[in-house]
This record gives C-alpha cells, structure tokens and sequence, in this order.
DNA sequence: ATTCGTGCAAAGTATTTGCAAAGTT
DNA sequence: AACTTTGCAAATACTTTGCACGAAT
C-alpha cells in the first residue's frame, strides 16, 4: 500500500537497533509490521490491537518499549493534537516534511505538504540564529462544507 | 510589564463569565493576577504556586478548573511541546499570531512573529477547503552559539 | 433562596518501570 | 554464557471529579 515497502522499513530499523547493540525479536517485527501496514494515524493502545493481531504474544508494555524506538530511528512520528493520548503517524518516510490540519467540526486530520512554508520555516530559524532540526506545522480549521451543510461529508478520522 | 494592562485581562474575563452566567471570585482573580502577571510561560503548577502567593486559598483544584476558562475565553493560550505537562503562554494577547522556536540543546523557547507565515498558512488552508481557526508552528533546533560552544549563554526557559 | 464555586481527597488514565523468566547472539 | 527483551502487575504523575460546605447573585 505504501511507495516504501514495508520490507524496507524492517531493513532501516533492523539496522537502527544493530547500530545500537538492540536485539531482533518476534514482537518488534510484529509490531513493525502493524505500524507500517496503514497509511492512518493510530494511538499506543490502537497499534496494540494491531500488532496483536499479527502476533497474539505482544504485550502492551513491549509496544509501549517500542514506540520511542521507531520514533528515535526516524520511521515513525509523534504528534500530539492536544489529546489525553500521544498519536503516531507512519507517513513521513514517504512525506518527510508533510504537515496536519484538522477539522475542529468532524475531526478529520488532513496531511498537507508546501515547499513554501519549508523554506520559510528554515529561513525563520536561522535569522533567529538557530539550525532547523524539526518542524510542526499544526492547522485547526473549519471545513467549509461543514459550515454550509452543518456536516462533513469525510468522515472524522479515527485518531483523537 | 505587559502593554495589555491586568485590568483589561481582567475586563475580558469577567465579561466572558458573565456572558456564561458564571461567577467572579476571589480566588479566580487571584489566579487571573498570577497568570498575567509575567510573560514567562508556566505550568498547571507553577500557576498555583504563582497564585497562593497572592491568595493563600487557592486550591489546586480551582487552578486546573479555571484554566480552561482562560483558554476558552481566549486570554491564555495552551502549549504542548510534548512533556508531560502542558505549559501555558499568557502573551497571546499582545501577539495572537507569534509560534515558538525550541532548542533541543538547551530548551530555551523563542517566541517568533512572521506575517508571510500567517498568509502562507492561511493560503494554504483556503486551499485545501477550510476556514482557518488556529494555527501552531512549532520549530525544534540547535542554537548556533551550543553548536560552536557545546553551551548557551541563554538559560534555559524553565517551562518544560 | 438559589445556584455556582471551592477545597479536599479519592479516582482516573496514559504511560513507565521493577522483576523474574525467556529469548537472542 | 552474557546480556537483552518480555509480560505482568504495580507504580507514576498529571489531571479530573464527587461531595459537602461556603459564597455570589
């Protein structure tokens, strides 16, 4: 489903953990396979289900010991919308500088990507004196056909 | 300190109570003195602490139900940079548009105001069908002066 | 008088951690 | 054999909530 095979996400993360000394197990595979079988955003506990899923062994502390790893190496990002859960996004080794708008009527997360706002991101950050490592661009907005039919046509996005 | 005098945030918040059928008391003007009265961000907390020094009664309940009361009615604005806590920023007032910098080296927040990101956002928004609500840039990166120095002059922010 | 707000302490909830057993190299 | 990883359940830590009393309108 994904332009970047899931057999090369098992491959850059089994190199990130080799890097480090971290070892190749059943449930980090499974969980690898979970979190990149879906272009959605998801939460720990969603990914859980997932990764059960696939391998019935997967305890909800090792998805938890996991989460920062695919963060760390790159191939998944954090982000949070202001919720109580902390929500991953699997979609950034294809669109590294992809940035959300969410609806504050249905929820509904848009990823949307603008070399503009790249360039003057990085040129903001370094008339301040500083080198770009990470940037969030977070947009809440009404969607327009919201407004004029008072509901979206999209359904609402699964992730908080 | 703030151009926007305390009595005006305090206009703002008693007609915004007003307009709900909600109440004025002492210890939400307490916590309303505290929370405008530096333009250093802070925590739930730190806030209470802030808040006691002014009035002895405040009770940490109180903060944390008033909170959203400020947010709502516009006057604070709510962070996550993704600790554990969320920190609040009091000068949304003075500058509603400005986003944040975050050293990864030494986490100093800079505030930064940018008119072709506001358009930009705005543009980019009206693109994809919306009407543009709220709008969060966050930009993590390496002070040149740490990079060169291994250390800031600048210290630390101590909002997490 | 009525309705809203408060403090306290208990509850809630997402996430983290200690430990002993099991797996990997 | 040495060291990492796991599952379980207990622990954390921030925030929320129920309740009875007190305060504001």
């Amino acid at each position: 489903m994904s332009t970047v095979s899931r057999d090369s996400v098992r491959e850059i993360l089994h190199a990130f953990l080799a890097g480090r000394g971290l070892r190749k197990t059943a449930q980090r595979d499974a969980i690898i396979e979970a979190a990149f079988a879906t272009n959605e955003h998801y939460t720990a506990e969603e990914l859980l289900t997932m990764s059960r899923a696939i391998d019935t062994s997967v305890s909800r502390a090792t998805v938890y010991r996991t989460l920062p790893l695919l963060v760390e190496s790159g191939l998944l990002r954090e982000l949070d919308f202001g919720g109580d859960t902390k929500i991953y996004d699997p979609n950034f080794l294809e669109h590294p500088t992809h940035n959300h708008l969410v609806c504050v009527d249905c929820k509904k997360i848009v990823e949307f990507e603008d070399p503009n706002m790249e360039l003057l991101e990085n040129c903001i950050t370094r008339r301040l004196g500083f080198t770009p490592a990470n940037k969030r661009v977070t947009i809440e907005a009404h969607c327009d056909e919201f407004q004029s039919r008072g509901k979206c046509s999209k359904a609402a996005n699964s992730a908080r």
